[in-house]
DNA sequence: TCTGGGGTCCTAGGACCC
DNA sequence: TCTGGGGTCCTAGGACCC
């Protein structure tokens, strides 16, 4: 065990943070069932919720064998499905290691995951049993050190300043128990890095994937990120990098010899001077131990892409169960909501949204049925839909701070005749979208 | 070969109030 | 009657992240 020779003592500890990430996890969480699949390409993907494809295959094969899911292992390779001939729009949650080889990455569309590597094999994500793991490598974690911030199924950020052995050989120390006590509880291999704040720690946990450790003190911010590219930062997505290189800045480098003032006024007043500030690694958020949601949502993308006209009984259904997923995500949860909205992806990928704030709180399906459609018929319908989305926003959890919301009722009295209130032809046209 | 589903945060205009 | 500024809330869109 660690000694603690370097325990607590004063305030003046050097911060040290981590950033953790499990290596590949969706597809690592599916390997620890099928170890069979070890070492070959398997991307992990198609999306749509249906039972485990696999066994009903086995069952339809084998009638005659009881295929227990103690038994998976014992599955013959070549009948696992694969990813050539794939059609759908599916994209490709993670992938192994020996599928990223071809060219396969997360968020990649499917099919043309299927070009690049069309022998991989192709499983569909398991949430139930990503979410047990998850709790699982997270509790682990806060068994040695408490201060962790989730970011997501399969990352955190840790606080090691404070913990016992935190400060040894800039966190290595610390990071090695804990990648050996995840492994030990999970059999799974994540990377680490550690840093005097997120935003290196986040940088450096890349740094030596799969199954690495990186230390980075700040002496090393020339060295170590100042060659990377600026898209590298966490929080400069594709945009914010095409327009750093149509400025001829690629690197981080390059971004930190540019002055404040000059980025301020090329990228706003608080991107220009958040870009000047990362560039020469500072950063001063702190691990958040604890947060509240802001919105619940759940949204679908069609097989197909529906017309409001012909389509309309099943975008009806479709439009219901969303509804009525929210409302029990929010039930199952302890939330109540007040702003209600839709989101609609056409056919050329272009989106919209609109909501309503109501002046009182609810997670009830109905009403949450009643004014999404509202919300519907403020945008157009005429163009093909390839998604649908509701969301509920403005949360409140009752009995948390002693006060209590008040709820939304449907007001007593009649709504306003037809001709009084803003309407547009998809009143007429679409009256079963109506609230 | 078009591009999932769940989120957060920011911006900007307009309403409304003081 | 006209002209203000500040603050807050609502709404729509978009960038970004996991």
């Amino acid at each position: 065990m660690l000694d603690r020779v370097d325990a607590p003592s004063d305030q003046t500890l050097p911060r040290r943070i981590a950033h953790l990430d499990m290596d590949a996890f969706f597809a690592s969480v599916e390997l620890l069932r099928y170890p069979q699949l070890k070492g070959l390409p398997v991307v992990i993907g198609g999306g749509r919720r249906r039972e485990d494809d696999l066994l009903l295959r086995l069952r339809e094969a084998y009638p005659d064998r009881e295929w227990a899911t103690d038994s998976l292992d014992h599955i013959p390779v070549d009948f696992f499905p694969r990813l050539a001939g794939y059609t759908g729009r599916g994209v490709a949650t993670t992938a192994t290691y020996a599928a990223r080889q071809f060219g396969v990455g997360s968020a990649m569309g499917l099919m043309k995951a299927a070009k690049l590597c069309p022998q991989a094999i192709l499983l569909p994500v398991d949430f139930d049993e990503v979410k047990r793991i998850s709790r699982l490598f997270k509790s682990t974690i806060r068994e040695i050190a408490p201060v962790v911030e989730d970011r997501g199924v399969d990352e955190v950020y840790i606080d090691f300043t404070h913990v016992p052995g935190g400060q040894r050989e800039g966190g290595r120390v610390l990071a090695r128990l804990i990648q050996k006590s995840i492994f030990q509880a999970t059999g799974l291999t994540c990377s680490i890095g550690v840093a005097p704040n997120k935003l290196i720690a986040k940088m450096a946990s890349e740094f030596n994937k799969p199954n690495g450790i990186s230390i980075v003190q700040p002496g090393d911010l020339q060295a170590l990120i100042w060659p990377l590219p600026c898209r590298k930062i966490n929080g400069v997505g594709p945009k914010a990098d095409e327009k750093l290189q149509g400025h001829g800045i690629h690197t981080i480098g390059e971004l930190a010899q540019r002055e404040r003032g000059w980025l301020v006024e090329h990228f706003g007043k608080s991107y220009g001077a958040w870009l000047h500030e990362v560039s020469w690694g500072r950063d001063e958020r702190v691990v958040q131990t604890e947060s509240e949601p802001v919105s619940m949502s759940r949204e679908t993308t069609f097989e197909r892409d529906l017309h409001a006209v012909r389509d309309r009984a099943e975008l009806g259904a479709i439009f219901t169960r969303l509804c009525q997923q929210v409302a029990a995500d929010l039930s199952n949860k302890g939330y109540l909501g007040k702003t209600i909205g839709i989101k609609l992806r056409y056919d050329n990928f272009q989106s919209v949204t609109r909501d309503v704030t109501l002046d009182s709180f609810t997670a009830d399906p109905a009403t949450i049925r009643r004014q999404a459609g509202l919300c519907l018929k403020r945008v157009d319908l005429s163009r093909r839909i390839r998604l649908l989305g509701v969301r509920v926003g403005k949360l409140v959890k009752p009995g948390t701070d002693g006060s209590v919301p008040q709820v939304y009722s449907e007001p007593a009295s009649p709504p306003p005749p037809r001709d009084k209130i803003r309407h547009d032809r998809n009143d007429l046209l679409f009256p079963e979208l109506d609230g």
